[in-house]
DNA sequence: ACCCCACTTGACATATGTGTCAAGTAAATC
DNA sequence: GATTTACTTGACACATATGTCAAGTGGGGT
């Protein structure tokens, strides 16, 4: 693992990158193999070993990628303006929602790589760290108590991680539907019909159809 | 991956079988290889033929070991009797603290195993389903609608799996502390006094002293 | 004392992976 | 048109894995 930072791919170098990067999300990292990425690019294995030094740059390239992603752009959606509670937790739910800015894939990868690195998991227990505090801020913010807002933090990212790693596939439109009730008992707060219109509003174009976003409950 | 039973291991297959499972459990299947389990167990490699087919035997072998255990108990715990949601939750919680109820360390590797596994990812499915409908169940026999009690179901099985997944460590006596504010959080409900102490007895061994059993909040 | 059964072993054949190196190619620069 | 630069290649050396097989060992039953 080199300290260099990456200077900027040539278009070869960012070839093997992707395809390294589709077989981790995919497969994990004990996939991620110069031998089968060569077979998979059609071009002889050796040529590899001219963009990188070896096998563990290409898996560093790959942790940096992550690591510019996902915690930085989760930590920026708690601190975004809320209203309340419930607006609160809608501008963190854009993460699940929106690939760029947060890769559930990659991030579920990474988690299962580092179990057997311990220098991964050192920066891994750094990143959930980080997020947990953000996420307690919020809650602590808009009126929890310190003890409360991180157990509930614990449970926002629990229940993420959870449905990564269990692998639910559902469509975005269902996903979206069932997001007030995740609120509700993340935050014992019912959203307001304007909380679910600002966030329904933000997230249109996944929705197929506008009569069917979900009416807010009396609470 | 035969069909036969496994017949009554010889303490030499179940040695083999043992070694298998610490290397799955910690570092995942790909790194349960005859070679390296032969290291281990100091005794010569081609041995394990005479006990297995092939490797793909003894795998086989380790998902009966996981499917004979963790769903069935999970199961079984939500339907014992409770007089209300937070002592069944409790009841559910006994899983999460006693390894002989549920393997959490078993699950995860299965878990990530089935991403690369089509045929083990279709049983592991069919797990997932059964535990969650038995807590949904549980939460509508407490009164709770089938659609929240659906999404309520996810947010406790996410949120254990999460952990998991997040590799968090800490004591019991810790874990347990938490206990009541995630039923709290899962159910909308405050566990009584009468339910805590309830569960902190039966959890007693695990806990140093008596004198912190949490107390319960009025609500 | 014998042999057989349960089990173990080392040698072999083969596949897949890593990394090095000197030679080759093709396009841009002089 | 010659040279340099950027990049690719095949041959080599080596490590680690799987699975087969014929030969070996050692304890219990006859």
């Amino acid at each position: 693992m080199t300290d260099a930072p990456l200077s900027r791919p040539t278009p070869s170098a960012e070839a093997w990158l992707d395809t390294a990067y589709d077989v981790l999300t995919d497969s994990g990292v004990d996939a991620v193999k110069v031998m089968p990425l060569a077979k998979r690019l059609g071009v002889a294995r050796t040529g590899f070993y001219w963009h990188f030094k070896d096998r563990d740059e290409l898996l560093e390239a790959m942790v940096r990628r992550w690591e510019e992603r996902n915690t930085g752009n989760l930590v920026t959606r708690t601190e975004a303006y809320a209203e309340g509670i419930a607006e609160a937790l809608f501008n963190l739910f854009d993460c699940w929602l929106d690939p760029e800015l947060f890769d559930g894939r990659l991030d579920l990868a990474i988690r299962n790589w580092a179990r057997t690195d311990a220098g991964l998991q050192d920066r891994l227990d750094l990143a959930d760290e980080r997020r947990e505090q953000a996420i307690a801020d919020m809650f602590v913010r808009h009126g929890f108590s310190p003890d409360d807002a991180r157990i509930r933090a614990r449970t926002v990212i629990y229940t993420q991680i959870g449905y990564l790693s269990m692998q639910v596939c559902e469509q975005d439109d269902r996903r979206i539907a069932q997001m007030p009730t995740y609120i509700h008992i993340f935050s014992g707060v019912h959203p307001t019909q304007r909380d679910i219109d600002r966030f329904m509003t933000r997230h249109a174009w996944r929705l197929p159809d506008p009569q069917q976003w979900p009416k807010a409950k009396v609470g």
